[in-house]
DNA sequence: GCACACCCTGTAGCTACTATAGGGTCAAGC
DNA sequence: GCTTGACCCTATAGTAGCTACAGGGTGTGC
């Protein structure tokens, strides 16, 4: 089948199919005498398990290397998939609970502007230049017992 | 003071500072007779205000239009600083689900592999394989509720 | 006259694509 | 044969927000 074909099977763009090869996730094909990619059905399972590994949000490198454990199963121990699987859960909580911190920040800045007025009184604006003098400001509480140097 | 000095007061890379003004998002300070950047007072707080957004989750597109509001304070409303930071919220909170979702998924796939086996064996590799072959996995269940569409 | 810290510009790298520009291939229809 | 249109090719540049050089100039102390 051709690239198109491929494409329309997988859900992915003809360019990422492409990008994927050039990155050698994805083996080159066979050729045409034209010089067309030729894709094999294997190659449909192969992108399959690459786009699921990505909407699992991992990283073409941590992609690579399952492929790999995939494609060479060899009787060593699982130890090294799972450590990725759980790093990778690692990164994803860390940054969920970076952005809940970012959300009650912006929440609490938010705050500070409730009923209508112009932009030379807005809690908000004047929250954040006194911010940028090193005032404290409602976004950044000031840590437990802690002072913010300044 | 040199940027150097910035750099020191602001906890700001020398090189950010450098992209900034390239961004248009710190004004460009006057310079010495041998081309060394000078800057005043104010680029400090200008800088500040910057890291204050951006450590925020601020785009520099956003920062660049609240230093613009909070530069030219008109006597217009604060709406568009509101609208501003809603939508950062909304994106924010947007993320945290996405991400939330992904944990549950990565937990599930991750619960396929308990005792110590190879990587032959490992559920895993097993799910991510037959999920290629379009068979149901453990991390993308066909439906969130219990109905299953038919 | 030299060492060393600091400064300058310009460019390339990072992630995972996406979007062109500028061309070649192939089948159908006239 | 010729044209149209869908499809394919490579190569390059763009996205966000920095970061890291390379290759040079400047300023001060000894
Ligand atoms: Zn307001
Ligand atoms: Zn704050
Ligand atoms: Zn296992
Ligand atoms: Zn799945």
């Amino acid at each position: 089948m051709q690239i198109g074909e491929l494409a329309r099977q997988t859900g992915c763009e003809v360019e990422t199919i492409r990008y994927y090869e050039r990155e050698g996730l994805l083996p080159a094909p066979a050729r045409s005498a034209s010089g067309y990619r030729r894709y094999e059905p294997g190659h449909v399972e192969q992108l399959n398990f690459i786009r699921h590994c990505r909407s699992l949000g991992m990283s073409l490198a941590d992609i690579r290397q399952l492929a790999d454990y995939h494609r060479h199963p060899a009787p060593e121990p699982c130890d090294r998939v799972n450590a990725l699987i759980d790093d990778q859960i690692r990164r994803v909580h860390s940054q969920i609970e970076t952005l809940q911190q970012l959300e009650r920040q912006l929440l609490a800045l938010r705050g500070r502007c409730h009923s209508p007025h112009t932009l030379a009184d807005c809690g908000i604006l004047k929250t954040l230049e006194d911010a940028s003098s090193g005032e404290p400001c409602a976004c950044h509480p000031p840590a437990t017992g802690k002072k913010i140097a300044g």
